[in-house]
DNA sequence: CGCTAGACCTGACGGC
DNA sequence: TGCCGTCAGGTCTAGC
């Protein structure tokens, strides 16, 4: 479900309420929320306990809370919401919710961290932190569009060489990351480009456009406290964003096209759903063949 | 190497 | 009312 801007709402909630405080004890309902940690919940639980949350940090739609002993870095907890998942910020006596997969109490007492998801796609590893702080992981993960490192010029030209789908790319984590199929969709729909466009025939500046759609897009998002279609993506109070009501083509089969009218269409893709509007965003005329 | 299909889960919704 | 199929914001991997 989330993608980068209503990850990034989650990663300010931690930072307001988590960062600076010291964990005395984390539990974990079952392994499956803990999978990614090989040695498994027990011994993540234990191994964090005790230490102090000095940063909350994030890369595409992965977070981590960097955690320090005696003010030195020590870990990252990465956390992957993966569709369904939330962190809340709770007081301990609120009852506990039917899918309440994590806690973490703190030192200083309420409120707790919780985590919640109900299609556990999402869940918690401990790691070390590379030179360049970012947890050994998660290092196939490429920068986001929002971080210092992050190079379009190198990400053009890397679209550019590929044959593969526009749209297949900018969803590929290890390119670029952050974008998933809502901001996917409203950046080529902004960019007016169809997704199955191979990448190779589209110029470097209409690659860097589609780019740019999709940091646009996506700040647009996180102004609004991110896109939320239900109450299954909140932030840490629970509260929901409403950038859906800004969406373009994403969900928006048969409504007419903001610019021209047209009824967008619905398509699969990617074993997906994909929206776009059939004039603006012409299909490539031929499906390419190697030979 | 790149791509596809399937797996991992639960719940909401529409049709019958 | 229930049953069944379909769909959902993501990621990973087995197998071509």
């Amino acid at each position: 479900m989330p993608e980068l801007p209503e990850v990034e709402v989650v990663r300010r909630g931690l930072a307001d309420h988590v960062v600076g405080r010291r964990i005395t004890a984390a539990s974990f309902t079952g392994a499956r929320v803990a999978r990614r940690h090989i040695p498994g919940p027990v011994d993540l639980a234990h191994r964090i306990t005790g230490l102090e949350v000095t940063q909350a940090r994030r890369r595409g739609k992965y977070l981590w809370l960097v955690l320090s002993e005696d003010g030195h870095p020590v870990h990252g907890l990465i956390a992957h919401l993966g569709m369904s998942g939330q962190l809340l910020v709770e007081p301990a006596d609120a009852p506990d919710e039917k899918h309440l997969h994590a806690r973490f109490t703190f030192a200083d007492g309420d409120p707790e961290l919780r985590f919640v998801d109900q299609r556990t796609f999402g869940g918690f590893a401990l790691d070390d932190l590379a030179d360049d702080g970012v947890p050994h992981q998660i290092r196939h993960i490429a920068p986001d569009p929002f971080e210092p490192v992050y190079d379009q010029a190198a990400v053009v030209r890397r679209i550019k060489a590929s044959d593969s789908a526009i749209k297949r790319m900018i969803l590929h984590q290890g390119v670029v990351s952050g974008i998933g199929n809502i901001y996917a969709d409203e950046a080529l729909w902004r960019a007016r480009v169809h997704g199955e466009r191979p990448s190779s025939s589209l110029t470097k500046p209409t690659i860097a456009r589609v780019l740019e759609h999709a940091r646009e897009v996506m700040a647009a998002a996180l102004v609004q406290g991110g896109t939320s279609f239900d109450a299954l993506y909140v932030n840490v109070n629970g509260a929901s964003g409403y950038f859906d009501r800004s969406l373009h083509a994403y969900g928006q089969e048969g409504r007419p096209c903001a610019r021209c009218g047209t009824p967008i269409r619905r398509e699969q893709f990617m074993n997906r759903s994909s929206f776009s509007c059939p004039q603006c965003q012409t299909r490539p005329r031929v499906r390419r063949r190697a030979g």
